[in-house]
DNA sequence: TTAAGAATGGGAATCATTCTCATTTATGTC
DNA sequence: GACATAAATGAGAATGATTCCCATTCTTAA
């Protein structure tokens, strides 16, 4: 595996060069969708301590090489954040489990951009982020529920 | 205070009226803005227990009286919702903690809901629900943070 | 008023996440 | 390539929110 590909982004983002975080990256790259801890956990087959799982993920974070948001269950969920990548929105699906990266398109982000300015006017409030998701289920009916428990 | 309101309410919804209940509608009344476990729990002055609490609100959510959602340090909130409670979103104010209903207005609220049905159409899948939240501080300086600890 | 079911209180259990600290690893220098 | 130092890790304990359990207490409807 490109390990090195990984390797270099350490590197060029300043920071230490760790077999965790090599991992960490390597297996976003891999699948290629938002995974949550207990994925991670289990395709790295438990090869990382939890804690510095969570540590690593932090990390990350700071270095804007991944970001992380929560799933309806609130469950940690962690995604490649590459130069390439888009603002985006995140559709759930409560059957499949399976969570979507979805574009609005540019006409409507903007019209989203002027509303938001609007209200942070009104306010009398800074908007410096907002979130978009969506939830629903596809027809699969062997279904695993989203929901804690 | 108007218990009766709120007893009446209850009864109307189809389900026991009992001192919790009728307590956390009071207080959800009483202040007129979502409220956290925390805060139900001070504000009744450790009157219910804990776990009580947490059925409660369950109970209340599945009548459809209250809303539950997360705050973005993923505390749970709790929110009337009347009849009259027309669909919203939330804006978080990391500074000063609080919460702000806020309308985005029937013509962007439509052109959400075309935009949903298409993505949902994209995906196979059936879009239920969405939420959209925006985050930002205002200028009060001597603030808390809504970050976890 | 009473019986039967529903809800409560309180504490234990669970689950995700964070912390602590002794040990190991990565990096820059010689 | 070996070394010293700072940085990161592993393992388990601690924390915090939420859920579970069960004996006791309310609500309701007759």
């Amino acid at each position: 595996m490109d390990t090195d590909h990984v390797r270099t982004l350490l590197k060029q983002r300043g920071i230490t060069v760790t077999e965790p975080r090599v991992l960490v990256l390597s297996l976003l790259m891999k699948w290629d969708t938002p995974l949550s801890v207990n994925d991670i956990m289990e395709k790295s087959k438990h090869s990382i301590a939890l804690s510095t799982l969570y540590r690593v993920l932090a990390d990350l974070s700071s270095a804007k090489i991944i970001t992380t948001f929560s799933s309806p269950n609130q469950k940690l969920l962690v995604e490649l954040l590459g130069e390439e990548t888009e603002h985006h929105h995140h559709l759930y699906c409560e059957s499949c489990e399976k969570v979507f990266d979805v574009s609005l398109g540019e006409e409507l982000e903007e019209m989203i951009e002027r509303l938001i300015s609007k209200i942070g006017e009104t306010h009398q409030i800074d908007i410096r982020e907002h979130s978009f998701e969506m939830y629903g289920s596809c027809n699969n009916t062997g279904q695993h529920s989203l929901r804690r428990k």
